[in-house]
DNA sequence: GGGCCCGCAGGG
DNA sequence: CCCTGCGGGCCC
């Protein structure tokens, strides 16, 4: 009564499971619960590529719209996640000092000092609140510094896949409403609100201003989110707000031993600190690079601008070491700032910019074809190659983590096999069809899928469309005779 | 300068 | 899973 796992070799009773089984199935093979993938979930050949359950929900799925969304700050996901603390910590992020200051929501998220990215407050309902944001929402909140008063959140109409809306209903002490409420040295009251019997014993709040918030107050930052310090809250009531409804409303009190930033302490200790407005990293370049090349398309300028040195100041933790700009001068006119950058981010994962931007790719200067090959180092290309290279205009983006790479190691012939790789035959691509959906297969093993009327990208399932001229590459063809002499004869 | 509405993170 | 949200870039 017993199967085994086809997979995992796990032994199921067959009437444990569910449903249960009365007898043993006569299909060759089982898996159990765990190891059965699901049949909707696989892609056949010839299938195209299924979207994600959670995409298929979005409503960029069902939409329309031709609308470009930018890649902008408001939709890029963190490429960082603050691990030294949990979520759910109360008080100062340990590195972090009063009066840092980020331009953008998402990297106070990354900081793990404000965690949600539009929210304004950070909470449980059945703990507490972590942080909130200041950002001017309500026009009847006042600001002292020391001491101000908030907002709840709800009350807003949202319909419209918004994030913030007209106010169109109550506020309730629910959700974060609740969580902030708890912080307060009070018994919980969800009717008339409370007030602490002893302020400071309430569970501290990590306050954030942002810059939007200057319509409101001066205490709000030039620019940026700005951590402000710890908060206390000292009650909350209900009332009806000047939007019309009913608002929770708390006053917040400063109970920080850091100077806040704006008495002259505060200023001091920051210039101390060196605290400068922070960017998300490789975000100045790609904004440098974008009115660049709007220019570019105006006038075509050969001669091009120092790009901005970006300081990343990293706090609490070690060393702040302004490494002279020596060396990398003999090199590559164009990127080598960024690499500059790059190789100093010790490790630290790169915010997806602009990278497609390809004709910033410089490849290596010429110098002869040498031991120095031998000796695993540096790979140094023809002019023509060079040349021809920048002429395969489809494959920039793959030419360009090609020759990123020689920087990297001895491994440019590798590479290149690597990159350059039919998906269907396994080997470096022989008449190669550089796809609308750039991807390089073997121009007879596209067509071998064709007879067998499977027409789309092999890589990616991209629908190449039965009528599709298959057109060699002719520059990429080259260059791989090049790199590898003689490696078509065996085709 | 104001309206639109996106992905994402978080709580529950 | 579903609901919520004091962002933010693009377009008019």
């Amino acid at each position: 009564m017993q199967l085994l796992c086809d997979e995992c070799n796990m032994a199921y009773h067959i009437y444990c499971l569910n449903p249960p089984l009365t007898k043993i199935p006569e299909d060759e093979d089982w898996y159990c619960p765990s190891c059965k993938n699901d049949s909707t979930e696989v892609v056949k050949a010839g299938e195209k590529l299924k979207q994600s359950k959670k995409k298929a929900k979005m409503p960029s799925a069902s939409t329309e719209s031709q609308r470009d969304w930018g890649k902008g700050m408001a939709c890029v996901g963190r490429t960082k996640e603050c691990t030294i603390v949990p979520s759910n910590h109360y008080g100062p992020i340990p590195g972090v000092p009063v009066g840092a200051l980020w331009k953008f929501r998402v990297q106070v998220s990354e900081a793990g000092v404000h965690r949600p990215h539009v929210g304004g407050i950070h909470g449980r309902s059945n703990d507490g609140a972590y942080s909130l944001v200041l950002a001017g929402g309500f026009e009847d909140e006042v600001d002292r510094g020391d001491e101000f008063t908030y907002t709840g959140s709800g009350g807003r109409d949202l319909t419209g896949n918004k994030r913030i809306g007209e106010h169109s209903f109550d506020q309730t002490l629910t959700h974060m409403n609740r969580a902030l409420a708890l912080n307060c040295d009070a018994a919980l009251n969800d009717k008339d609100g409370a007030e602490s019997k002893n302020w400071r014993a309430g569970k501290p709040v990590r306050v954030v201003r942002s810059s939007k918030g200057r319509r409101i107050s001066k205490y709000a930052p030039e620019d940026g989110n700005r951590y402000d310090g710890i908060y206390k809250v000292v009650k909350y009531w209900p009332e009806i707000g000047k939007c019309g409804f009913l608002v929770w409303r708390y006053l917040l009190r400063r109970d920080d031993m850091e100077p806040a930033p704006w008495t002259a302490e505060g200023i001091e200790r920051s210039k101390k600190l060196g605290l400068t407005l922070q960017f998300p990293e490789g975000y100045l370049e790609a904004m440098a690079n974008k009115e660049k090349k709007d220019k570019v398309k105006k006038q075509p300028v050969k001669s091009e601008p120092a790009s901005p040195k970006i300081q990343t100041p990293q706090i609490g933790a070690g060393s702040q070491n302004n490494k002279p700009e020596s060396a990398e001068q003999h090199s590559h006119s164009t990127r080598s700032s960024s690499r500059h950058s790059s190789t100093q981010s010790n490790g630290s994962q790169k915010r997806q910019t602009d990278d497609d931007d390809i004709e910033e790719v410089v490849p290596p200067k010429l110098i002869k074809r040498s031991e120095e090959e031998e000796r695993g180092e540096a790979f140094q290309l023809t002019e023509q190659q060079d040349w021809l290279i920048k002429e395969d205009s489809l494959n920039q983006k793959l030419w360009g983590e090609v020759l990123n790479s020689i920087k990297e190691g001895p491994n440019f012939l590798k590479k290149v096999e690597q990159t350059f790789m039919c998906v269907c035959c396994q080997e470096l691509v022989y008449q190669p069809v550089t796809t609308a959906c750039l991807h390089n297969v073997c121009k007879s093993c596209l067509q071998r899928s064709f007879r067998a009327e499977v027409y789309t990208c092999p890589a990616c399932r991209y629908d190449l469309g039965k009528t599709y001229t298959m057109v060699p590459n002719k520059v990429l063809q080259t260059l791989l005779d090049q790199f590898f002499p003689g490696y078509s004869k065996g085709r």
